[in-house]
DNA sequence: GCGCTTTCCGGAAACGTTTTAGTATGGCAA
DNA sequence: TTGCCATACTAAAACGTTTCCGGAAAGCGC
């Protein structure tokens, strides 16, 4: 005999009592409540969740999936750990926890998804590294498993979802450029299916319109989202017959391996070249010159993704207004030195 | 009514042998197998966990306790992301799922697995961050959780742990700066409460012995272990009367504010101070002059664990013959620029 | 035909909790 | 007195699954 009855049996009342007094119901005697939790905090005794769950069809657990799979990797700890922390100060509000559920490698996410919503261990979802097309998203609508997604997608009708202000960024970094007389603009970006590639490059080229400048694809160079792709986005750059002056990346891992390949050319960043990367990383600090790129507070993003997903959730809907359920999230601007290189008089 | 029942009733069969037949029991008919399946793939059956777990007393789910305080964050990089996928290919062939579970910053990280532990979601735990006297040891052990601990930890009796080879890496450090010549070695390590704090500088010394050479308390330089750190402990080591000609760093991310601070004093690593750094992360390769380091698979320590714990478990242990129940991780030199310095002729 | 084993399946109990329905008690108004 | 309500409790059902136990049917040797 174990759990609630023994608790019960050793207070020499009824395992329903128990159950009420600990779950904080009204028809209970103050007294016999206090002395319920006294006995429960002596023993040592918490629910066992599986009985709970299987009887209220609740788990009390926020699901984040997040994917180990990608290129992604290379940095996503710094970004999970730093969402997590925002994530739990409101979830813990609610006596929610907060569980990762990380994708393996060699299984396919949409499948991991279905059979993790399937078990029912999660009330809720928050899915990253969401695609353009994310089958993933249709599985949460049909399973009418409240989600957030991190990164919009065409996908599943108008869901909702939080994304980083590309266009934002992206107008920032050309409008900064311009303005110390830069014209020829390139960017290195990863190909369209992934969110970023398509949304940051058309953020990119309405930017350029706004300042008629002509949009010359040859700038656009796609090259993999790693230390190995800014490599080769240098590489590329220097082959170009009209060279730029000037250059963003989407990843700031690909500041180094760019790095590399001007210090093989004997350029220097911010002196011969402009260089502006996209989110600041603490590794970001590590490059000399320092690179200008653009900052955020994940522990803020925490906690707007932790607060539009409970307006999602029918129980908690109540305490969070559910206004906007898509939201553009901005960043602000890290001057640095690796834009030093100017144009103007 | 949903569930197995439905499936039963859809099948029309018995309950009981839709579940012998699911789970692969021998008594089933094959072909009443084969229409079992068919039917579950067809309408999407999963079995509900809380049902399961409820009934079997087991969850199929290994936790990893992560600890997301700032430090932790800051120095872990892509380590848990990396030890993930090892981990799972693992745990995958058992059916095993692994879960994340984040220990809020303002939650007692005691309280915090206790709460988990109580409430029977992971059958396993594997904790990191483990600290020299760990409470969240005892606990396991006396509610007889089968965990292993990356960190070793004087608590608990002897318990399973899997812990990085501080020792080994000091010493090839030191033995690599003394075959430079050099003779006046810092390090730059977090105070003593910190497991490696501890480790890492008594294996320092011992190394130092090894050589002959006289241990100077001094050239020991307890910091935080942060970029500011490492810029407190190159200030602390260029105010130092008889000055270091080399210096250990415990962690990467000090090697930025410690160049930081040698660049003001015109000083250059690998040409007028040799650097050695701890384990590499990705973020080190962006330091110029690159950073002489050590270097381990995060996937194979992943590996090493799930095996680890596995034979701790009675259900599997069979499959994993308990050898060793403490292993040191090996690393290997990653040579880099930083450590070019030498004395010798 | 009989006894035995093997194969396969159905019925029901059990896991630990929450929650509903019902009950005893006592107070209060009529 | 009776009737009624509020309070605080007990008993029991329910959640979805696995697994034990028993039994029907079939096969087999004699």
């Amino acid at each position: 005999m174990k759990g609630i009855r023994q608790l019960a049996k050793h207070l020499d009342i009824s395992i329903g009592t128990v159950s009420r007094a600990l779950n904080g119901r009204p028809d209970v005697n103050i007294e016999t409540r206090k002395r319920v939790l006294a006995a429960a905090e002596e023993l040592g005794y918490v629910a066992n969740q599986s009985g709970r769950s299987l009887r209220q069809g609740t788990t009390n657990v926020i699901g984040l999936m997040i994917e180990s799979s990608k290129e992604t990797v290379e940095n996503s700890d710094n970004f999970f750990l730093g969402v997590t922390g925002g994530l739990q100060s409101v979830l813990s509000r609610h006596k929610l926890d907060l569980l990762m559920l990380p994708c393996p490698n060699d299984e396919d996410p949409h499948e991991y998804l279905k059979r993790m919503v399937a078990r029912r261990i999660v009330d809720a979802m928050i899915i990253s590294a969401t695609q353009r097309v994310d089958k993933r998203i249709d599985l949460l609508v049909k399973a009418k498993i409240p989600f957030v997604a991190l990164g919009r997608s065409t996908s599943g009708g108008n869901h909702t979802w939080i994304d980083l202000d590309f266009e934002g960024v992206a107008a920032c970094a050309v409008d900064r450029l311009v303005s110390k007389g830069h014209r020829r603009i390139a960017i290195a970006a990863p190909s369209n299916d992934i969110n970023l590639g398509y949304i940051f490059v058309d953020a990119y080229r309405q930017a350029l319109e706004r300042h008629g400048i002509a949009y010359d694809p040859s700038l656009i160079i796609r090259v993999k989202s790693s230390e190995q792709g800014g490599y080769q986005a240098g590489h590329e750059m220097l082959r170009l017959d009209s060279k730029p002056t000037a250059i963003i990346l989407i990843y700031e891992l690909m500041a180094i391996g760019l790095y590399r390949r001007l210090n093989e050319a004997g350029i220097v960043p911010g002196r011969d070249l402009a260089v502006i990367g996209f989110r600041e990383e603490p590794r970001g600090k590590f490059l000399q010159p320092s690179l200008t790129c653009f900052r955020m507070s994940l522990r803020d993003l925490g906690v707007e993704l932790a607060e539009t997903l409970l307006a999602t959730m029918p129980a908690y809907a109540e305490h969070y207004p559910k206004g906007a359920r898509n939201t553009i999230w901005p960043l602000e601007l890290a001057p640095g030195e690796s834009d030093a290189f100017s144009l103007s008089v």
